[in-house]
DNA sequence: CATAGTTTCATACAATTGTTTGAAATGCAA
DNA sequence: TTGCATTTCAAACAATTGTATGAAACTATG
């Protein structure tokens, strides 16, 4: 047991080659390569490739659930049991955009690496990450518990927005930034979850749109939304 | 030349096998087993795999844009040359939306492979993407026109928002359903749309938040967000 | 030291995969 | 039919990949 050694070095050199190149052309033999040990060390200490994926990506996934929780739990300290919803859209958005975006240089491995897993997702990690409903299912009672009058759907809706305009700008923050052509800074990183936080209060507290001039669709208004609109 | 009868059996054989299993194990083998041709017309037909599979990914891609596009000018049509806002962003997410929803049996294979080509992004599509801009630029500009007061950013940030929140939802539609407990239906396509396309006209337009009884995270808002409000 | 357990290593294995080849079949024009 | 081009086919190729093996090296305990 003294030698987790090799362990950690597979580990640091599979999360830098896989950050970098992709999961697709990264073979375990340029992991051992990268690490300096032996091809047989990745099943002996991990007995496949798919669970030393799968070990790199619930580390750091963990990670991130623990910061998100931590700032709900703050966020309902604070509130006295209710948080603003505001906060707890920060808590759930934050961690995640603070770790993956930013400046290149300030960009750790890790954050690279999660994008990657994002963008290519690789079967392993699909896996795992369908268990990751019941973490955001907390998320849910702390915004039902902070709009109480809000309807559950509305509520999960605007969850579902929050956590997609969180990661998709991530996944495609490079088109983004070419298609504004580098106008919208993509390194600001707290602009970034202002803007997203700003827009997804709006969907979950349900405040309408003003009502534009003429429908020039023909398909009308689907959707009856004028259900409970009080305010927090 | 008389011979487009393997291509096409191939290519159909392709979609569906993609479609239902997903990139990653189905090989060529299995697609011409099921197209009931050589393993070589493949290669005689369409040069390698990749280029298979960004044939069927660029025609299927193609007639989406074609659709948004159709459904842009149609409004612009409309509005005397300046869309309104809410047409312009339902012609962004309304074809993609409605080609990837809807109950099971109404999905066409086509739908189902372009939602597999959203989830596992393999190479050949990655690089396809990535020509993508041009055609959002589109979007951008119908944007500018119908808001002119709005700043540029601000813009892009929306219809990166609409995008984000539209593609998202396609791609996870399963854990909104499941962390719902099915409260939220995926497969009434007209009531998702009017919910994406509401929420991105506020992130478009810039209507404020209502501001909330207290700041509870010690940050502060990082944005100043009281540009131009009017109304369009 | 000796022994048992752990870890490393070189090497081989087995299976899969996309691609190529060269001959056979087919279609079509002269 | 003859001749030429296109298309199909079975078979083999070549390369890659994750995994397994069995011996050697190492470590720590008795």
């Amino acid at each position: 047991m003294p030698s987790d050694r090799t362990r950690a070095l597979i580990l640091d050199a599979a999360e830098r080659l896989y950050a970098d190149r992709g999961f697709a052309d990264v073979t375990l033999r340029d992991i051992v390569a990268a690490a300096g040990v032996n091809l047989a060390a990745v099943n002996y200490h991990f007995g496949s490739k798919d669970e030393l994926i799968a070990e790199l990506f619930v580390t750091r996934s963990l990670a991130t659930n623990r910061e998100r929780l931590a700032e709900l739990k703050a966020a309902e300290a604070q509130g006295g049991g209710r948080a603003n919803i505001e906060a707890i859209v920060r808590a759930l958005v934050g961690p995640t955009l603070r770790g993956c975006l930013g400046p290149d240089n300030e960009r750790s491995t890790a954050a690279r690496f999660m994008i990657r897993a994002s963008i290519e997702s690789v079967p392993p990690i699909r896996r795992i990450k369908n268990r990751e409903i019941d973490h955001l299912r907390k998320f849910a009672t702390a915004m039902r518990r902070s709009l109480p009058d809000r309807n559950d759907v509305d509520l999960y809706w605007g969850l579902n927005f929050a956590l997609a305009m969180a990661h998709q700008t991530i996944r495609d923050s490079e088109r983004l930034s070419k298609l504004s052509e580098g106008k919208c800074d993509l390194d600001d990183v707290t602009d970034v979850i202002e803007r997203i936080v700003t827009v997804s209060v709006i969907a979950l507290t349900g405040r309408e749109a003003e009502p534009t001039a003429l429908d020039s669709t023909g398909l009308g208004r689907a959707v009856p939304r004028a259900e409970d609109l009080r305010r927090v």
